[in-house]
DNA sequence: TCCAAAGCAAGAGCAGTGATCTCGTAATGG
DNA sequence: CCATTACGAGATCACTGCTCTTGCTTTGGA
């Protein structure tokens, strides 16, 4: 009684709070294909139809529990990087990369849920933007941050993307060259085709020993961007491409 | 008479053509989340149990539908590869890259169907390796032509990924360095990662003018796997071994 | 030619789904 | 104190995938 948001609106979120709970759970046993109101319903003790009073539909809960696994892959990601702020960019793009993998395999059904195949006639609201970008920030300031003082020269973009590229680095990065900014976004797509195919079984019978793969590929990825390793600096650009 | 396998067995191959017909066409309307037996079975003037006859269950029948699917996506790579088969293979690359775009354009829910996230609970039985190998044994085979004569050298590979280098290279093509090997498989997954991105929604209000900024990635993509321009149009150069 | 065996469609039925509506009860706050 | 509001229960609707039984039709061997 004396708290001042009364009984109601505290039983509200707790319950809510408890339905997001109990979905996770079967989203991580089945699946969201198999995501049941009835199931989450019955698990909590209560009716289906007493569900529609926290969430209008079954698609606003998919919402609330994609929103939230943008966030835990978000703040996983930030985490990892938190740890190596202090190194070499390259490491710490790496290191970002490495924790998106294992927030992913760690995961599975949300990661689906975000990057898989997303539900026919749904279509994400504009709340999900700010937790989905998480990662790509986080990815953009460590290009900027080896950017900052000597640019390393990445080949020159073909005419006919000019205008594109410039549009992402206004939208994203107007401190970084164009050119950077499209290659990152680029690395960005490819870091979770690579990671998608490992969890949705592509690798399987092709790539066994996952994780040197991984982290080699994700590496090259920083290269692509412009990020090098300390010792590879010697002749100044990257460690040599087709080769000569 | 002169039907040797009898009015039956003629009836039963064109209705179960009938049956994925129409379950592709709802496939393309509503996805394969929203595919519906009974659906299918009313679209066609039978009762739904009949459909048990052609299909044991609505998995089976998902299967049917990936491996046309995949097929589908082959015979288009493999047919525009088919027309540039004489061009540089960096032409080539793209070519079938881009091929694997306008096929994932073209038919959205066919490719979430396939490389997006799998349904809960189903395994993809053996009989699709085959049809879903199909564009990587294209890509393969034309990395393995420019590397026929000259071989084009790629950064050497960190020790620890050495054995699973070569088990990829005996495994896919014994007859190239594992590292191109690994550069490619990485590549295949990569360029998986710029389609779904763009198919899946990831791209929207990031990337507008999706075509050449995707030609500019995958051409990035074969360089990676040592494919090179015979000598770069227009803008000079590729400043690869430039770098300063 | 005949007839048992097999293939097949129909229909009823089961257990489950998301969603809607009504209705009595309980907390809320002016 | 009491009208308003939030809430949960239950019934109901139109669906879903799937199974089983019941007859009809085609098939292929004797």
């Amino acid at each position: 009684m004396s708290t001042a948001k009364g009984a109601r609106a505290r039983a509200r979120i707790e319950v809510t709070a408890a339905i997001k709970d109990e979905a996770r759970r079967q989203l991580a046993e089945d699946g969201a294909a198999k995501l049941s109101l009835r199931a989450v319903a019955r698990e909590l003790g209560m009716v289906s139809s007493a569900l529609y009073r926290y969430f209008p539909s079954r698609d606003d809960l998919l919402t609330a529990l994609i929103i939230d696994a943008y966030d835990s892959l978000g703040a996983d990601a930030e985490a990892a990087h938190a740890k190596v702020a202090d190194a070499e960019p390259i490491r710490r793009w790496t290191t970002v990369c490495e924790a998106v993998r294992e927030w992913a395999l760690g995961h599975p059904h949300e990661y689906a849920l975000i990057y898989g195949s997303p539900v026919p006639g749904y279509v994400a609201p504009a709340t999900t933007v700010p937790a989905a970008s998480r990662v790509g920030l986080l990815l953009i300031g460590i290009v900027r941050g080896a950017h900052q003082g000597a640019g390393v020269a990445l080949p020159p973009l073909p005419a006919e993307l000019g205008p594109e590229a410039r549009r992402l680095a206004d939208d994203l990065a107007p401190d970084l060259p164009p050119a950077v900014v499209t290659a990152l976004v680029a690395a960005w797509a490819q870091l979770y085709g690579l990671v998608g195919f490992e969890l949705f079984g592509q690798f399987n019978r092709v790539v066994e020993d996952r994780e040197p793969f991984f982290r080699h590929a994700v590496a090259q990825l920083g290269h692509g961007v412009g990020l090098v390793f300390p010792q590879d600096t010697g002749t100044g650009g990257r460690g040599s491409r087709a080769g000569s």
